[in-house]
DNA sequence: CTAATTAGTTAGTATAGCTAACTATATTTC
DNA sequence: GAAATATAGTTAGCTATACTAACTAATTAG
């Protein structure tokens, strides 16, 4: 069970704020998928290609794993992105397996303005927030971050 | 567009903000779906199936426009959660072009199991969160509550 | 009683996930 | 250095989830 020796928190009431937060990262990536739309691209195509852009290349079997995906699943990602001419395979010169994955400009370019649209959108309804209530979410996005890292090996 | 004369927060930094919400929105039910998925159903029939534990017995299309899906869409999903017993199609009594959806025992105990799972799995991982880290988590979630509902209707 | 509207379903397509099985390249071991 | 093993990706085939277009059946309007 969770309640070892730890004293860190174990506030008796972890449950109903785990399950909200579930709820409201559900519905709101619901409204933002409609703006992604506009780009012409699916959601996984653009989070593959968002790692790219802003990790740099990197082989498919990394891309993958930052995904949290099989490479099968990664392989067909890519090809999409590779039809759109959104990405390059590069084969590795050192290792003729590994196949380096690089956005392309055009890639590049697309990313940053579905971004550009959903995050306009997301942020006009963040918009009516005090600086007070928008300082709140700065700090819960920072520690769900934080959260998110340290559980990134496991699973 | 979105800087109209209201000066309620307008901070500068609202963007980053949103895009970072939006990315550990994303990686949070990448973790959590990995749960649900003990229950062998997906993400898709779970949720509907949630909506009717919740919110009682409705029509298809009601049902459909809960979940922010088309019809069609929301006629598949059904036909799965049928064939597993977890919810039954009873044609409207007072109107025989509606079909009601009503989650059956079986769907209302195989729900609540998953989110027990679900909950405790994300709450495991909350569970090092100091007090004051926590109480931020908490508002946050009930700030993100308010925006997704006030901006339910439109679209 | 026809015409228009409404509720759901069926058909066809695309994306995104998986496992299993395969190919090609590197590395290890004898 | 050849054979065995390990690693990186891809291909094939299944399922789920999303869409639009076109259909059926039932209700409501004129």
């Amino acid at each position: 069970m969770s309640r070892s020796k730890r004293k860190k928190n174990a506030a008796p009431d972890v449950a109903p704020v785990a399950d909200r937060l579930h709820s409201v990262a559900i519905h709101l990536l619901r409204r933002v998928r409609k703006q992604d739309a506009a780009t012409g691209e699916g959601p996984a195509r653009l989070s593959a290609l968002s790692v790219l852009v802003f990790g740099g290349p990197m082989t498919l079997g990394r891309l993958a794993a930052a995904e949290q995906v099989t490479p099968p699943t990664m392989s067909r990602i890519v090809t999409g992105l590779e039809r759109g001419r959104l990405i390059e395979r590069v084969r590795d010169a050192k290792d003729a397996r590994r196949v380096q994955i690089r956005a392309t400009p055009k890639g590049t370019r697309l990313l940053q303005q579905g971004r550009g649209r959903r995050i306009e959108y997301l942020a006009s309804h963040l918009d009516g927030l005090t600086k007070r209530e928008f300082a709140i979410l700065d700090d819960a996005v920072t520690l769900l971050e934080r959260i998110l890292g340290d559980w990134a090996a496991e699973d």
